[in-house]
DNA sequence: GTGTGCATGTAAGGAGTTACATGATTGC
DNA sequence: GCAATCATGTAACTCCTTACATGCACAC
């Protein structure tokens, strides 16, 4: 940390700045999820209710890892078709544990159509206010079922490696979607008879 | 629809793309929030858990909206400050109305960082796990403390005027919050004793 | 033999943020 | 007199998404 540093752009492990993105690619790396495509796909049934990625992130992410050496890339072809494998290497598990370990947390980001539009369904009439409420409710439980269907029961797979956090974010993802579903659900029915 | 319009510009009120954040703006001008300034307070103070916006997407978007007459402007300085004052206008009304009615619903974006690190957090050791947990849970509590302090108290002040999906909409969020810190707290407890 | 899934990437664009820039007013 | 708040706007930039482009493998 001198003041003038004689060496700005030393030779190697070119220091880079890691976003959350990165780290949902190096844990999924770590999870034991080799590819890019098989990481998007375990990502589309897992982190989407919290931490949504594209395809089109994934693959310059993890290009970028490797140069940053935190992880290491193999050629792994399945029969003509070209793959990629991925392993965590020590310096990426580093980097990993530090960022879980910080102690700043970062405020959750949420934008939500269908709140927006209940906050100011004061302009609806009182049949369009409960259509309004009725498809959220509908949306909600339409997540919740995904989940309940598929997301534990994949999570759940991870518990048998000792991998725990896995299904105790999905379930918590799912129970409060069932509450919210609850809220919403008495909301319904008091303004069905109320006003 | 002709395949060949003859007037691709018609002259005035110019077409425009609608965004969630578009309908923001005008129904806040609806309630009654007249400035682009006093706009970003209230959101800040209301919308900020579902749809987060900033001063300089308020100022271009006032002015749109007022391109496609969906707003009014006029001059309405304090002193010597310079300051515009907006209203809805019929049209504004209804394409207000038409989006509410709309029966697409989008999906929730979320993004959590304290979540991912959640699903993450088998790479940590014990102590580590539950300092993370404690971390979130803590986060959860001051943002539900923060509406049920501050939002709610200003959200119930429309309620007088006959507006209620303002609070309704906070004491979703807050309500939501609190059945988390819950969860997180069962959770934390669990961790504790059991491994 | 054809559609679906596996697999990897690039290019263009959108939506929103931070930082910058400016200045008046009000309360202490 | 000075800080906080009111008030409006622009410019640069970031992050991420959709669309495009390509091609193999496998099951029906």
């Amino acid at each position: 940390m001198t003041p003038t540093d004689p060496d700005p752009s030393p030779k190697s492990p070119t220091a880079i700045k890691l976003s959350p993105t990165s780290y949902l690619v190096l844990g999924m790396v770590r999870l034991g999820i080799r590819s890019g495509y098989a990481i998007k796909k375990v990502a589309d049934q897992s982190t989407q209710n919290f931490w949504p990625i594209s395809l089109a992130l994934v693959y310059p992410e993890l290009a970028r890892l490797e140069g940053a050496e935190l992880l290491e890339r193999r050629s792994d072809p399945r029969g003509g078709r070209a793959r990629s494998a991925y392993t965590i290497t020590d310096k990426g598990e580093a980097a990993l544990g530090a960022w879980l370990r910080s102690p700043r947390v970062a405020p959750v980001q949420i934008r939500d159509e269908a709140m927006l539009r209940l906050f100011l369904a004061d302009a609806l009439g009182d049949e369009d206010q409960r259509t309004l409420i009725r498809a959220l409710r509908e949306r909600n439980r339409e997540s919740k079922d995904a989940l309940q269907g598929e997301v534990i029961p994949r999570a759940e797979a991870f518990e048998s490696q000792g991998l725990r956090y896995v299904a105790i974010a999905a379930r918590l993802s799912a129970d409060l979607l069932e509450y919210a579903e609850g809220w919403l659900a008495r909301l319904e029915e008091e303004e069905s008879k109320k006003p």
